[in-house]
DNA sequence: TTCATATTTCCAGAATTATATAAATAACGT
DNA sequence: ACGTTATTTATATAATTCTGGAAATATGAA
């Protein structure tokens, strides 16, 4: 991953609104949600919510497919799963030992 | 991890300066650099530079002691871990085997 | 082909964030 | 105390991002 992709991802989570939305996809998993049922969650006006799904759309973070009229978003794993590698990458390398990056770093 | 404090870490790192900053310390480990070496090796002139330290020393993500007359920034790794920790939380509770967050949910 | 539903794009104003010059603060050596 | 080094704060401008009303597009139903 390149360094301008994790700043888009990251900016992309970096906002309120995204990340609540981002919350509830990963939590949802691959079936996803219809737009119109994301903003009615969070209370959103519809150029708003679509703002913000479509930044995180360009980030990768989730994807989004067609049903009949509806469009459903859902989070993109495999993406997210990128940007942890990311930024745990090259960590700690003069002392592994001092680091705290559990998953990645006691490994070393 | 608050939603308020994941943001402050997510819009720390979100910007290029700041991104480029923190994989440095990252790096570098426990014993950190100086505001100085780190504005140097960027090409950043000081306002610049301590805008961007003061942003990351805010989210958590990085710490500072004195030392002499210089100020050592360095990575703070629990913080980040807390950081990834709350982006995987209650992740595809719906369906862990179709989630692609090895570190985290493959232990599921 | 007209109507209703679902969502996006256009646009403009509001809010936030980034940059850098100049001035201030902090610590050390003499 | 004074000068030097290291860094921050104050401030202003520039750039970017967020918000939501109005209009446009896409799909399906009658």
């Amino acid at each position: 991953m390149k360094i301008i992709n994790a700043i888009t991802a990251l900016s992309a989570l970096a906002q309120e609104t995204r990340l609540e939305i981002f919350g509830l996809l990963v939590q949802v998993g691959a079936e996803g949600l219809p737009a119109g049922q994301i903003g009615e969650r969070f209370g959103l006006p519809f150029p708003t919510l679509s703002f913000h799904l479509s930044h995180l759309k360009r980030s990768g973070l989730i994807d989004c497919r067609r049903e009949g009229r509806s469009l459903i978003y859902s989070a993109n794993y495999k993406n997210m799963n990128k940007l942890m590698t990311y930024l745990t990458e090259n960590c700690c390398q003069e002392n592994p030992a001092g680091c705290d990056l559990p998953a990645v770093c006691e490994s070393k």
